[in-house]
DNA sequence: ATGGCATATCCTATATGA
């Protein structure tokens, strides 16, 4: 099974790049951010023609997120996270594909820092780590992936000279995002390429792209159960190198099918197991 | 400290992105 993350930067002007992508890359699973579209913009008929399925969560102008499934409708679980129900800002989105939870993050880019965006980006990233806490140990199969608006080290960038004060690279960004990790999520780009920098993103500006300046901000990050089922992780470059482009290149996984089949036995087989635990004590009460 | 470019919208201008 292959999920794919990609920042797309505006679905409306960037549709046929899309398709052409999903052609291309056959995904089984996309996390897309930044829409910028509102609901009834979203392309949903010419995504139903590429044989992708969908869920999302737009927004007028800015953000927005959605979840497409080849061949499958995803089975919407929540739309925004726990404690946020007045935040207006379409940002986090999760879904059920094929037994596996997929949680879609866009989170705050936080720019200017210090500030008012800056905190909104930190307390954010408070609720999402507290939503991941209970997902990972909720033992369910759960990829998180999008774009996390964060430069995890400095190995994850091409320079950091001009971006030392930029809300990507702050300490504070980056201790949450190694706090999420230390709940045991794995970081799969990193994680299969460690000595590469795995950019994700190249800005607009001084032909970044063209030099390779670019940074790590779009994760694919896996609980537990879904460790031993990684097989792949890259990024499709050549979708940033195209005329018109997002900034952002999608960068995808790959699971293996057969761990996964491995997996889901498994997997009932603990329910099973819980289930007959639960029932036990109960029998034994009555028995008695 | 600013700008370089690109997207969106209440569009000969402004907010936002990263």
């Amino acid at each position: 099974m292959k999920i794919a993350t990609f920042n797309i930067n505006g679905i409306s002007s960037r549709l046929s790049s899309l398709l052409e992508w999903l052609a291309e890359a056959s995904p089984d699973v996309v996390c897309l951010q930044e829409l910028k579209a509102t609901d009834w913009a979203f392309p949903v008929a010419a995504l139903r023609e590429a044989g992708y399925g969908a869920v999302w969560q737009g927004e007028r102008s800015w953000n927005g997120v959605a979840i497409l499934a080849k061949s499958m409708e995803p089975v919407e679980i929540r739309r925004g996270l726990p404690g946020s129900e007045s935040d207006t800002q379409s940002r986090y989105l999760e879904a059920a594909v094929g037994g596996i939870i997929i949680g879609c993050v866009y989170l705050p880019n936080g720019n200017p820092q210090p500030g008012p965006k800056f905190e909104y980006k930190l307390a954010w990233f408070e609720r999402l780590i507290a939503h991941a806490r209970g997902l990972y140990k909720s033992a369910h199969p759960v990829v998180l992936a999008g774009d996390f608006n964060v430069v995890p080290t400095d190995f994850d960038i091409y320079n950091t000279r001009s971006w030392k004060r930029d809300a990507l690279l702050q300490p504070r960004s980056r201790e949450a995002f190694q706090s999420l990790l230390s709940q045991g999520w794995t970081d799969t780009l990193r994680t299969l390429h460690p000595q590469e920098p795995m950019f994700t993103f190249w800005d607009y500006f001084r032909n970044h792209w063209q030099t390779n300046s670019g940074l790590r901000i779009d994760h694919l990050l896996l609980s537990a159960p879904l460790k031993r089922a990684l097989e792949k992780a890259e990024v499709d470059t050549w979708v940033r190198g195209k005329p018109h482009a997002s900034d952002h290149a999608p960068a995808w996984i790959e699971l293996s099918d057969t761990a996964l089949t491995r997996m889901g036995r498994t997997l009932l087989k603990g329910k099973a197991k819980a289930s007959r635990k639960r029932a036990a004590p109960a029998k034994r009460k009555r028995s008695q």
